[in-house]
DNA sequence: GCGCTAAATCTACATTTGTAAAGAATCTGC
DNA sequence: GCAGATTCTTTACAAATGTAGATTTAGCGC
């Protein structure tokens, strides 16, 4: 049941989170969202999104003359799998070097430790049975 | 200054994995090491390789007729690589998302979750001027 | 020196990804 | 009903990636 894990390319990455920001939208509206940061033209952004389509993260459908285009994966899913696509291949599965690799190159202040901290707090408590 | 992050594709992470267990190696011997897990020929794991030295993941020397494999870039330099386009990318670089995102999805129990806690107290002493 | 074998080189080809132009269809306001 | 604007469709093409067969070469033992 587990469904496929979501894998991304980078291109994607940009096309979904300009979806999720305006959910139920256009190839053009995304084309713009998008044309300041990549400068990519309409035929590019569609043939992404419909590329998209096809491997089952974007779903579109016609109305009229107009293609409306929602994603298919959520954020969190699609985070789920980039994140656990690192772990998987750069850690091999193991967790604690994954944490040291952030705590060593993300130079965090006191306050982002503390969050840190307590957000594993929160967890210990929550599992506790 | 910065050397531009590595990136490295899933064959590529499988090679370079190889490598580093064997540190100066051939590619027959990289190939005879993987061909359990993927089943690629000799031909496979020797394309990959040389596109991995133009890469600059690898280095190749010549000594005879042997080819002398070894890794250019560290575990750590690669891990990085990988970690932080996950975070780049699905997690616009927020931390506290992602460790959430991995406490939520792994199910760990008190003693790593214990691990986890005593990571950032240490880091937190040591940042501690 | 010759054949065997291990290794190397060269070439190839399909698929995926990045990027887009050109042309066709459609709507919209006059 | 037509011009212009908008959107869609089709087609293309280069680079990167995954995979490997075929051929050549060099060294090793006899």
């Amino acid at each position: 049941m587990s469904k496929p894990a979501v894998e991304l390319t980078e291109s994607e990455w940009s096309v979904i989170k300009a979806v999720w920001e305006t959910e139920s939208c256009t190839a053009p509206a995304i084309q713009e969202k998008l044309f300041k940061p990549t400068g990519w033209h309409y035929s590019t952004v569609r043939t992404l999104m419909d590329r998209m389509v096809v491997k089952g993260v974007l779903k579109a459908k016609k109305e009229g003359k107009l293609t409306i285009y929602q994603s298919a994966v959520t954020r969190a899913q699609a985070q789920h799998g980039e994140l656990f696509y690192a772990l998987k291949h750069a850690f091999n599965g193991a967790l604690t070097p994954m944490v040291q690799c952030l705590l060593e190159s993300k130079d965090l202040n006191a306050a982002e430790l503390a969050e840190l901290e307590s957000l594993i707090k929160a967890k210990r408590k929550s599992a506790k049975k």
